[in-house]
DNA sequence: CTGAAAGCGCTAACAT
DNA sequence: ATGTTAGCGCTTTCAG
């Protein structure tokens, strides 16, 4: 491997010079820093990063830690992170919590360990609440996705709240009034879908039956099982809300199963624009949530935090857009 | 952070015999590995990853790269190396190609630099194959689910060809002629899964039809449209088999939204068992990869040719199995 | 069995 | 504007 030792010798300046080349620091020549650059391209130098982490006591290293890599969503927003780092020379590394606030305190101690330059991780419930100030007093970190209270980081978030009322509330206007809920427990986004689903009911003056609000885990089977559940009360509900796309795919597979027909039998949406949302028959409303931005704007924000830990933290909230397909009945 | 020379100051010892100790050299007393061994909790002493990096010249970190991270197998093989390598100390590090050699290539550098210790790769089909000597003698490699011609690096793979043998002639046994066939692109699974296909319905005397035989990008979307296309047929498929999972959902999709039954306008079977084969109705039949085995083993040998990079290649074929429910008729 | 010290590759403070 | 050098934390000779 050549080093930098290699590049000053052959530009016939010294390890330093070569390194403020590299750095893009002032007082270098124009003459030196053309010969330098040349030299660099030519033996194909790059810098040892064990060396340069070793020596700035950081990496150039970043961490997203998610909460369920089988989660759509969380997979689009990785591949924005990436991008978004690569752009700027910092690499990332993916971990996957399965929303167990054990292996999200794993985690996070291997990264320390590894002296990761940053993290953006969407938190477990009852993890990160605990044990907060653990680390982020030494690593910068912004939150994606959740909430954590009293927890001063920057986040980058949705309306959860404002988007299932809205949803919901397209529900209602298209005559539906035994809308049952689904929502993932295990985190923030579930209960706040939840108050944002129970609001536009209360807005229409329906009032909530509490054999309709399901809180689960937020997987497929488990979408699956309670849908089950909900098709075979003595009365059905006549719409479904789902909080997530692994909720929705249970949901799919349990009409399927009981051979109810959409919107006619049952009407639908969820939140989660996927890949199959607009595939199966009828194409399914959803809440699209702007994926690629999240992990584009968390991104952004962690590398200027981490240029200036010192700046004033801020909650950047996103738009969602709802997309009206048929499964609504419209 | 506290160092190795904290934990030797209070220890009364020299920096050496810490990281003798550590190390678990032989030749330190007893006693003195025990004095250390109780500073080092007490003071909570981890080393520094970098330092170690920058001595060694290599790290502690291990990549998984893998063609597609949408892909339930991928995500499965994926926890398994985690679990796997975090019980012998070294974390993982995740990269997505998309069946993209730029990526793969651009990805392969990066970790060339960060000094990982090994790596664990599905390749791309024209990727690694040109590259392959840059890479495979500076770092050890071990490769899965695929194959790249005259490369001798350890690799763990299944025996495609009759698995997929087995499973068409499970169908062919149902009574099933016209069979149609949908493989990926993009990877040597693809092929050879069809070649094991197509021995099955030589083995039955059945004429394979061009139309009937689809080699498409392993996507959801793709499975979708291939069917879709295969339903429109003048005379349609009366069974068919996708290659992976996610070219079945599209197929499921494509069979619900033209109103097909399985099995009795269209049998079904496909690869890989994924969380929903078994939710849909009729349930699917499948065969199943020993998904997690294969991460486990990959990473097995990954430590291995790590820790002796002359040891003899091998090449491991785990065995898959064929799981029969509904959709193929039984 | 243990300690002293060199050096992995890089950067930044200091010197010129 | 450029060079010299110390030192980041660790491991491993080499010496004792």
């Amino acid at each position: 491997m050549v080093k930098i030792k290699d590049v000053a010798d052959a530009a016939g300046v010294s390890t330093a010079t070569v390194s403020r080349v590299l750095a893009q620091k002032p007082y270098v020549s124009e003459e030196v820093k053309k010969r330098v650059m040349e030299v660099v391209k030519k033996l194909n130098y790059q810098p040892n990063r064990a060396a340069q982490s070793l020596r700035a006591n950081t990496s150039r290293l970043l961490a997203l830690v998610v909460a369920d890599i089988e989660n759509p969503f969380f997979q689009r927003v990785s591949r924005a992170v990436e991008d978004t780092a690569q752009e700027v020379g910092y690499n990332v590394i993916l971990c996957n919590t399965d929303e167990d606030p054990v292996k999200e305190k794993k985690y996070l101690d291997i990264l320390r360990v590894e002296n990761i330059a940053g993290i953006i991780i969407s938190p477990t419930l009852k993890g990160l609440e605990k044990y907060k100030e653990t680390y982020s007093h030494d690593i910068p970190m912004v939150m994606i996705d959740r909430h954590v209270r009293n927890f001063d980081v920057d986040s980058v978030l949705i309306d959860n709240v404002a988007s299932a009322h809205n949803i919901t509330t397209h529900l209602i206007e298209h005559g539906y009034r035994r809308i049952a809920g689904m929502f993932g427990t295990g985190s923030t986004t579930g209960s706040e879908r939840c108050e944002g689903f129970l609001k536009a009911l209360a807005d229409h003056n329906i009032k909530p039956e509490k054999e309709l609000l399901e809180y689960v885990s937020a997987k497929e089977e488990e979408g699956f099982q309670t849908a089950i559940k909900l098709f075979n009360l003595k009365k059905r509900p006549d719409a479904i809300f789902t909080s997530n796309s692994l909720l929705a795919s249970g949901v799919v597979q349990a009409i399927r199963t009981c051979k109810l027909s959409i919107p006619n039998d049952i009407a639908f949406a969820s939140f989660d624009d996927t890949s199959w949302a607009k595939l199966i028959d009828p194409p399914l409303t959803v809440i699209e949530q702007p994926t690629y931005e999240i992990g584009r704007t968390a991104t952004e924000l962690l590398i200027k935090r981490i240029a200036n830990p010192n700046r004033p933290n801020r909650e950047v909230i996103l738009k969602t857009k709802l997309i009206c397909r048929k499964s609504c009945g419209c």
